[in-house]
DNA sequence: CTGAAAGCGCTTACAG
DNA sequence: CTGAAAGCGCTTACAG
């Protein structure tokens, strides 16, 4: 593997000019560089990254963190992200975390050794950032984390409303003549009145206000299961809250992954969707605009999340603007899973 | 930040010895040991990974390289070859390469940064590998690509047979009493007749060879079309299927994905499947469990894929052990969106 | 068991 | 515009 010191004999300059080529520098004669480039094509040399990174204060990247490699919203977010980061001349990296790591602490890494200049987090535990992020320092966005509460100044966040989301899906519901609607949400303990936001409770919490104002009491034990997120789990969910409540004439499933699911039991005991039972779910993408039926559901806009984040975070970097925390508008997609109550 | 300099002065000990400690050598006293850790936990001190690498000739780890960041069967086997190698005591590093990027380029900057002891791929193009692996000397193993007509010494690969187990979803229809089956491969010129070995390619062919050992001629232009791997594809694909062909009695999809959309595309025609008309996927992973009907498909073992991937790879990495060509079983699934035609 | 020292491949003032 | 040299934070023979 050719170093800058073979580059270097074989081109006749000194290491020092070398690197500046490496680096397009601009106070480099152009034989200088024209001579060194060739040497370094036919050579088809690469700087070695290790060596750069223990040198450089700051690197040219953002570095972006996806949390779980099984979100096909967070995919399409990212393929997004980087063609806005592509439009404004910026590379990035990224970096992906498991579903049960710590973001944050891999950003803790991750700044040590690749020196960003900045970080886009893509979905992740609002405790891991309440507890660590103060340890980072660099320019940062969250996206699906409200980072208001946490007042960093130095984490933007932009979120989709997802109590006003769920509160909205319910409202259409409602509005069709539904009363007795059941709740597909979260793990067990995931709801339990305390005050946390992870997206399921702001979901479950829109949800069930939006059933009070209309004057309808939720029973947790009657008319909730928890499950997590997968279709498998909304299946076997929807099995046990149908068997407990089989008078229900509609159900919200917190995602769609498990409203998928609970359309598949539904089918299975005999129930047509939406003419015996209504189905909403909550944050559509992909599939479920080819589900039979077709789900009716909250789409987040990807596209408008992505590109406001990445404006931010460069804007951010440039200028030394101030945090801010903004939500993204939603819409209610009609779909064929929903419709009035049997008289 | 902390560097082992620091530690070594705050310790008394020199910064040999703290490097020893480190990296778990046994060559350093009880005394010298306890009080180095104690004061690097107090200190919460992460060696530099930059500077270790620099030096390092190899790493511990293994690389695995993804292709895209889209496919849930990519996301499940990655996951499956996690669990393995942390049963094995070892420690792998995820890189995640875009679909159109050229993921044998990026193993060979890895290679040089990282350093790591050697590679699985997950996915990628065949081209990328014919043309460049050879400057890759690592063990490495490919998953979902045949490497045997490759012949590189270092390069195991494990596949599941395309040919054979869409010769065998066909068999199905065929043994059912289809003869007017149409076909939904990957991308206009992707089936060319000349000797390709993409999974699109290698399914088409298995399908056809099938249909005419049982005496029908498939006609491309008529019984053909052409499409990307995704829903939306799949959706326009077969409405272009079945304007020019409404008399074909099933279609056969080379993915599931597609196979998606194929089946909506013939609910907002008015068909009924599988009463009026047979449809059969291929890969089933996830989602097609649940949809409605379910889809009948070929089911490949990802468990299996990752196990023998892993047992694979560091038995080479310690023994070397020569390369391996296997092929996967794979399974038909029943579903319910495949019948005999109508009379 | 421990320390002093060389060196990994770069970047970056500094001097000219 | 260019070169010589220091130094980034580690690892690893070598000597004791």
């Amino acid at each position: 593997m050719a170093t800058i010191k073979d580059i270097a004999r074989m081109s006749g300059y000194s290491i020092g000019t070398v690197s500046r080529v490496i680096n397009k520098r601009t106070d480099v004669s152009d034989q200088a560089r024209e001579k060194i480039e060739e040497i370094i094509r036919e050579n088809d040399y690469q700087p070695n990254t290790n060596a750069k990174r223990l040198k450089q204060t700051v690197s040219s990247e953002v570095s972006v963190i996806v949390h779980g490699n099984r979100s096909t919203f967070l995919a399409f977010l990212l393929e997004e992200i980087q063609i806005r980061m592509r439009e404004h001349g910026e590379s990035i990296n990224v970096q992906f975390t498991g579903e049960k790591e710590d973001e944050v602490a891999a950003a803790i890494q991750i700044a040590q050794n690749l020196k960003p200049k900045g970080f886009i987090f893509l979905g992740g535990n609002s405790r891991d950032f309440r507890d660590e992020f103060s340890q980072i320092t660099l320019p940062s966005v969250v996206i699906t984390i409200d980072a208001e509460n946490m007042a960093f100044d130095n984490l933007s966040s932009f979120t989709t409303d997802d109590e006003a989301a769920a509160d909205c899906a319910v409202s259409k519901l409602v509005a069709e003549g539904h009363r007795r609607i059941g709740i597909i949400g979260g793990l067990p303990g995931d709801y339990s009145g305390e005050r946390r936001n992870d997206h399921s409770t702001l979901r479950i919490r829109g949800a069930v206000s939006e059933l009070e104002k209309n004057g309808i009491t939720f029973d947790f034990d009657r008319d909730y299961e928890a499950c997590d997120f997968s279709a498998e789990s909304g299946y076997q969910a929807a099995k046990r809250l149908m068997e407990k409540s089989p008078d229900l004439t509609a159900i919200f499933a917190v995602t769609d992954a498990q409203a998928v699911g609970v359309l598949r039991e539904l089918k299975d005991r005999g129930l047509s969707v939406p003419e015996d039972i209504s189905v909403v779910g909550f944050n559509g993408v992909d599939y479920v605009r080819y589900s039979i039926p077709r789900l009716a559901t909250i789409r987040q806009d990807a596209a408008m999340l992505a590109r406001k984040s990445v404006d931010d975070l460069l804007l951010r970097i440039s200028f030394g603007s101030p945090a801010v925390y903004e939500k993204i508008p939603y819409e209610y997609v009609d779909g064929e899973s929903a419709a009035p109550p049997r008289k």
